[in-house]
DNA sequence: GTCATCATGTAAGCCGTTACATGATTGC
DNA sequence: GCAATCATGTAACGGCTTACATGATGAC
């Protein structure tokens, strides 16, 4: 999960551990508040299995990076006013970059299934977030898949809400997850909708043009979905 | 958490470690599929730390347990007609019952804070779930500090929706968990209301009565709360 | 020169998972 | 007898946390 976060934001610009976390947070806002105790190590693992290398590590002028990149907005500019007039200060930071085999590792843990421990609303949330890398029958893919997910738990939230005798603070809890998952589901099909408007109109059959990370479209049956009805 | 949960279940009736699992499932529906590798070693961390004793290991009749509990329903008339004609079978079972130690370290950690850690949707429903044990004002206590972390939240997740230039599915995404965050919120504050309600008639002054749970109240400023704002 | 912030890292621990091992009971 | 289910447990691992250690840079 970290990983693919991590390749995400890599996947767009190269940066170093101590901002990627910060975008995770202001940005992202999944991962709220990631510890460096597990930012470094998964940036370690990531260079250690080649799918992203280190570019800068002492010091130089960034070769061709303005401030720290072109998402921070204002945040650039406090940044480039705090490191003097120059634009490229000496530092002890290293910068990673992704490389084609971390692309690679990217789109697969994109599109591929959801690991099974994982909180499945954490793990769609971040998926979407970068959904706009996947090939438009992938993210169709994807959406469809949490909406069987959510369809599911809505069956067994009924029948629990409405088998067992629950008392009041139990009940209430019950019935405001199940209001708030068919709410997940309204938008769902309201995102699947345009989905679908967005691809109609440019061919007939499933597209398959440039992207990867369409492998699994079929066996959405399958996933053993340790799915928690977490409410509020 | 999870020793919350096994406590909070047998805080009601004792039972072993496979239909703690069972109702975790079928009842609370947080902990969907609790592991047997997570829910046995905590039993015996709650055995070691006296919260808990075994009142029935090998066999004999069960005392005055009718089949496998009051709550049960129709599950317990499947369980009776599984085990034949006599209502106690001998098994290889141990079954579980709460301590004095145990009652107070349930109401210590009902009342007390949530764990940094922990996500925070999951450990308030839980709570919720046993909050019928809590003293009234613990209870309020316990909604008003979930409403402060929503409220926090949601002004985070608003500067982010409204800063940042994100694509159309992250955007998406931070609206439709404003939203349901907002909502989640109203129905806290119904919540709060009917609990107002229910103490207001009462008595005037603070309820101090019977129960336990009621230390840490004016503190909920001091929470360093990780909220992730996990949406879907 | 000292303090806040930036920046990277290690170690220990918590809480959960899957996979594996074992055995009793019951239905057929 | 055999398979399914009930029932308990161990081992290895995953992913995240806090706490700790270290050092560079810039503001005042």
């Amino acid at each position: 999960m970290l990983e693919l976060a991590i390749l995400g934001l890599l996947f767009e610009q190269e940066m170093h551990g101590y901002e990627i976390r910060r975008r995770l947070r202001d940005e992202l806002g999944l991962f709220a508040n990631i510890s460096f105790g597990s930012l470094y190590p998964a940036l370690s693992r990531l260079e250690r299995s080649l799918a992203v290398t280190v570019v800068e590590s002492g010091g130089s002028v960034p070769t061709s990076i303005p401030a720290t990149g072109s998402l921070s907005g204002e945040r650039a500019g406090l940044r480039a006013r705090r490191s003097g007039a120059a634009l490229g200060t000496k530092r002890s930071r290293k910068v990673y970059r992704i490389t084609e085999q971390g692309r690679a590792l990217f789109e697969q843990l994109l599109g591929g299934e959801e690991p099974a421990g994982a909180d499945d609303a954490r793990s769609f949330g971040l998926r979407l977030a970068f959904a706009r890398h996947l090939a438009p029958s992938a993210r169709l893919a994807l959406l469809e898949r949490r909406r069987l997910q959510l369809t599911r738990r809505l069956a067994t939230d009924r029948v629990r809400a409405s088998g067992e005798r629950l008392d009041v603070y139990t009940r209430s809890l019950v019935e405001h997850g199940t209001e708030a998952t068919e709410h997940d589901i309204a938008w769902l099909d309201r995102l699947i909708e345009a989905e679908r408007q967005k691809q109609a109109p440019a061919r007939s059959d499933t597209a398959r043009t440039t992207d990867l990370g369409d492998s699994h479209s079929g066996d959405a049956m399958t996933s053993t979905s340790t799915t928690p009805s977490g409410a509020a």
